[in-house]
DNA sequence: TTTTGAGTTGTTCGA
DNA sequence: GTCGAACAACTCAAA
């Protein structure tokens, strides 16, 4: 009988794998590529995250895993000679990057005569299968999520057999060290240690996720997007768990279950505009004026080491260093920050988000920028700006949040933290003074974007006009 | 083809 | 303190 190979990517478990199943039908090498086009740009949290992970894995395959680093275009073909596969089953990965790595790998694996065979996708329904009548893709949230649910997906694939025969390489591949982390607080990683965190909050978060989800002070989010991220758990997993619940519950469940609608919209926009990741979508604000330069340099970095003097950003900015995570309230306040009231180009967020988050995912992270830069899909209109004093009062109501990731403004009680400049004692010992001043910054972002709409829809490459 | 209704997440102002 | 209106028209989806 021939053997396989497994290549595990964004799709760290063991069960409800489909690509696992197709595999193990004969003897199975499990294989990781640790890609320097994607570690590289990794910053630690995000290293550290996947080191821990692929160690959970290892331990899970019974110390089979093969760890190797290189191109995947080459390493994968080579491993597979190695072992004398003919199929290397895999996932499909429906992002720029992979769907062109994979096409390289699928044509040199054939010109060995092996296959790659695609099985399933990190997504309940995958991406390009959600369409309006005509065939045509959406590009509303709300029609993609009324068609989603519609057209339903299948329930959890079943996990593996007990007779599942891995085959060991001996000669090198072991799982990466983890980078030296300093003060980092990460949770527990691993397939099971996420199933045990969607079934805590099955048990005690689900049911209150629609009244605490918008609070960063509270622990009411699931908390299971880095491990959907890295594939530890499959969304239909999670969707057939609320489906058992849904009866009573519906509306309440509905809240959550859209959650997970937004990650497959995401990835739908982007796997039919590739080129979406590094561009807006929409054109008319192309224009938009955006300052460069020391000074604007400056302010990028006061907004990425969280000392913008504005307590509620300031706080998730270091919740992200921290702990690589940061509660999407926050994240969409820092968001308009950075790009109406520091007037910076939302793609500086976006990558600075994609280095420190432990979920950081394209599809995601880049449309949710250019949701908040008005340039993405149901662009949020450009007159509504986010007013950080405000956001921290409604949803850090008593700063806790605030208080908990901004040691310099401990001593300060209730939500009077939210505005320390205006203290009767003054501003506490060692808080920074606000970079810019939000009423004019807004008034600015206001005027930045009327003039970009009155000059109209930019080609990129050709002069305006 | 035309028409109609709807569209994640906010803020400010004035009554 | 609370409420509705204005912000400014535009694109998308579906009938």
């Amino acid at each position: 009988m021939s053997t396989s190979v497994l290549w595990f990517r964004r799709d760290l478990r063991l069960t409800d794998n489909p690509a696992l199943l197709a595999a193990t039908r004969s003897p199975t090498l499990p294989l990781f590529v640790i890609d320097p086009a994607l570690w590289g740009p990794a910053g630690p949290v995000r290293r550290a995250y996947l080191a821990r992970s692929l160690r959970r894995l290892d331990e899970s395959l019974g110390g089979a895993l093969h760890v190797r680093t290189g191109d995947p275009a080459l390493v994968v073909p080579q491993v597979a000679a190695q072992v004398a596969a003919s199929q290397v089953h895999c996932a499909a990965d429906f992002a720029p990057y992979g769907a062109r790595r994979d096409n390289e790998v699928r044509a040199r694996l054939a010109a060995s005569g092996a296959a790659l065979v695609e099985t399933g996708s990190p997504y309940a329904v995958p991406p390009g299968q959600v369409t309006k009548a005509d065939g045509s893709p959406y590009r509303v949230f709300s029609a993609f999520y009324r068609a989603w649910v519609d057209r339903g997906c299948p329930g959890p694939a079943p996990g593996p057999g007990p007779d599942v025969s891995w085959v060991r390489l001996t000669a090198g591949g072991a799982v990466p060290a983890e980078p030296a982390l300093c003060d980092l607080a990460l949770p527990e990683v691993g397939e099971v240690a996420a199933r045990d965190r969607w079934a805590r909050f099955v048990a005690d978060g689900l049911a209150r996720y629609h009244l605490s989800r918008n609070r960063p002070d509270l622990a009411g989010t699931s908390s299971m997007s880095a491990a959907l991220r890295w594939g530890e758990i499959h969304p239909r997993t999670l969707l057939a768990d609320v489906a058992d619940l849904e009866t009573a519950q519906r509306q309440r469940l509905e809240v959550f279950r859209k959650e997970l609608a937004w990650r497959e919209f995401y990835a739908d926009v982007l796997h039919h505009i590739p080129d979406s990741a590094r561009r807006g979508l929409r054109t008319d604000l192309a224009a938009i004026d955006v300052d460069t330069g020391p000074a604007a340099d400056d302010l990028l970095h006061a907004w990425q080491q969280g000392l913008t003097g504005y307590p509620f950003v300031d706080a998730g900015m270091r919740q992200l260093r921290s702990e690589g995570w940061m509660h999407n309230r926050v994240r969409m306040v820092v968001a308009s920050f950075l790009v109406k009231d520091l007037h910076l180009h939302w793609t500086q967020g976006a990558r600075w988000f994609l280095r420190w988050l432990r979920d950081g995912d394209l599809a995601s992270n880049q449309h949710g920028w250019q949701w908040v830069a008005g340039v993405g899909t149901d662009a949020a209109p450009y007159y509504r700006i986010f007013n950080p004093v405000r956001q921290g009062v409604t949803f850090d109501p008593d700063g806790d949040y605030v208080r908990r990731y901004v040691p310099q403004l401990r001593q300060v009680p209730g939500p009077a933290v939210h505005q320390p400049w205006a203290l009767p004692g003054g501003m506490p010992p060692g808080y920074p003074r606000r970079v810019v001043d939000h009423e004019q910054a807004r008034r600015d972002a206001l005027e930045r974007y009327s003039a970009a709409r009155r000059t109209g829809p930019v080609t990129v490459g050709s002069p305006n006009g």
